[in-house]
DNA sequence: CGTGTACGCCTAGACAAACTAAGGGTTAGA
DNA sequence: TCTAACCCTTAGTTTGTCTAGGCGTACACG
């Protein structure tokens, strides 16, 4: 009903999960500690949210997944960057440096 | 059926309306010239995105509205920002600056 | 005079993304 | 034993933006 978080994220999270993706396969509870770590707590990233999106993600090549063992013994399905995963990475990275240098632009008017 | 435009603006049209409000009132379709010229055509703002977004603001308080003539001799809609939606233009713009920071902090890592 | 173009506004419907709010199972430790 | 952290899943809701039309007016130009 009442909207607390007010899709914060909307059109950043495939961008942040490939990021967090770069540097080698991470599972999905990784990923968001990641990001709410390396965002200093700022963003917060919903498993209703991280997951469908991971799962998107896959469909559309950007990602593979595989069940493997934690360092700690536990089970967790990590997601690995595809090539094409990179190159959406890249375009996102792109896309979103213009957009925000346009809004700034236009707040600092 | 295609998406070509991507909702680049989701969560940010808001702003950029009330911003391009601050110093004066502007009909819609001066908002979005306004819009458009100063993102150096960056942004691109759809009438039908507009439009509601209008409407849902001042539904919300943050404009009011009346038809007046415009230095044209058209008749057209006058949005003005009211005392609520200038509070509104500033909480957003720290709450963009807080998120774009953040994501531009991952972006970093 | 007709006709195109820029000016302006409006709206229904589709759609994708993110969210809420559950549920489930596992491991470790107090 | 029981709690907390770890980890995944998904149904359903909500929201905003977009597409794709529609309407009417003023003015310039041939």
């Amino acid at each position: 009903m009442a909207r607390t978080n007010s899709d914060q994220l909307h059109g950043t999270l495939d961008m942040l999960v490939l990021k967090s993706l770069e540097s080698g396969p991470l599972h999905g509870y990784a990923i968001a500690l990641r990001l709410e770590r390396l965002s200093k707590d700022v963003l917060s990233v919903e498993e209703g949210s991280l997951y469908p999106a991971l799962y998107r993600m896959e469909a559309r090549g950007w990602l593979t997944s595989e069940w493997a063992l934690t360092d700690t013994g536990r089970r967790a399905r990590f997601y690995r960057l595809t090539r094409a995963g990179r190159a959406q990475l890249a375009a996102e990275t792109r896309s979103w440096t213009r957009l925000t240098a346009a809004v700034q632009g236009v707040l600092n008017a």
